[in-house]
DNA sequence: TACAGTGTTCGATCAGCATCGACCATATCA
DNA sequence: TGATATGGTCGATGCTGATCGAACACTGTA
C-alpha cells in the first residue's frame, strides 16, 4: 500500500445514514460515475478515465464524496487511483436505490456540435 | 372544487425524473411529512397537523415540492388542505425509493427540554 | 359584516455546495 | 535528476434552495 492509499479514508454503507446516501446520489455528475463504474469490470477505471464535464479539483471532490457515502472503493495502482462499485454492499444497506440510479438513462456531455 | 383547489398544479410520478425525485426526497423535512403521511389514511391529515420544526411558510414550500415532484396529492375540504400519499403510483415509478424513506427513523424535534 | 382559522405569496436573508484555477504531492520513466 | 502524468488540496466564487416575517386570500361561522 502506498503512502497516498494509506490515507484513503473508506466508509462502509452500513455505517452512511440516508441522508448521506440521498445526497451523494442527488447530484447528476456522481450519478454518472456510478453508472459509468457499473458498467466495467472492479478495479479497471481510474478517476482520469471518466468522461464528466467538470473540472479537475470537482472531480476528486465528487469521488471523496462518493467513497464517504460508502458507494466506492478506492485504491492506488502507481500514480493512478482505481475504483470499484460497492454494489452488493450498498444493495444490502439501502435496497433499490442504486438500482433507481443505474436504470437512469446516461447523460450526454454531447461532443458534437 | 373550490378556487383554490383548481389552482393546484398535480404532478404524475410518471413524468418526473430521477433527479426531482431525490431532490424532493433529499430534504428532512420533506421525509417527515411523507413518513407521517404514511401512517395515516389518505385524505386525514391537513397541512398543518404535521410535526414540523419549520415556519408555515416553509412548511407550505415543502408540500409544493412534494406536490410537484409526484409523492403526495393535495385537496381542499373548506379552509384546510388535505393530503394523500402517492404511495403506488410513486413505487411503479421509483421502486424501492419511498420504501427507504418510510423506513427511515422518525427524526425527534424534542419538545422535552 | 366581522372574525378566526388555514394556507399561500412575496421579498429578503443565509448557508451549503458545486465549481474553478493555481499550486502541491506522488509515481513512473528516460 | 528531470520530465511527464495522475490526482489531491487550497482558497475563492457563484448559485441554488431552505428559511423566515409580513402581508394577502379563501373558508366557515357568528
Amino acid at each position: 500500500m502506498s503512502a497516498r492509499t494509506r490515507s484513503l479514508t473508506h466508509t462502509h454503507p452500513t455505517e452512511v445514514s440516508l441522508q448521506d446516501a440521498l445526497d451523494a446520489v442527488s447530484d447528476p455528475v456522481r450519478r454518472t460515475i456510478l453508472r459509468e463504474l457499473a458498467g466495467a469490470p472492479d478495479w479497471t477505471r481510474a478517476c482520469g478515465t471518466f468522461d464528466l464535464p467538470v473540472a479537475k479539483a470537482t472531480r476528486s471532490h465528487h469521488f471523496t464524496v462518493l467513497r464517504t457515502a460508502g458507494l466506492i472503493e478506492q485504491r492506488d495502482e502507481g500514480p493512478r487511483r482505481l475504483n470499484r462499485l460497492r454494489r452488493p454492499e450498498f444493495d444490502r444497506r439501502f435496497p433499490g436505490l442504486l438500482d433507481l440510479v443505474l436504470a437512469e438513462p446516461a447523460t450526454d456531455h454531447g461532443s458534437s456540435a
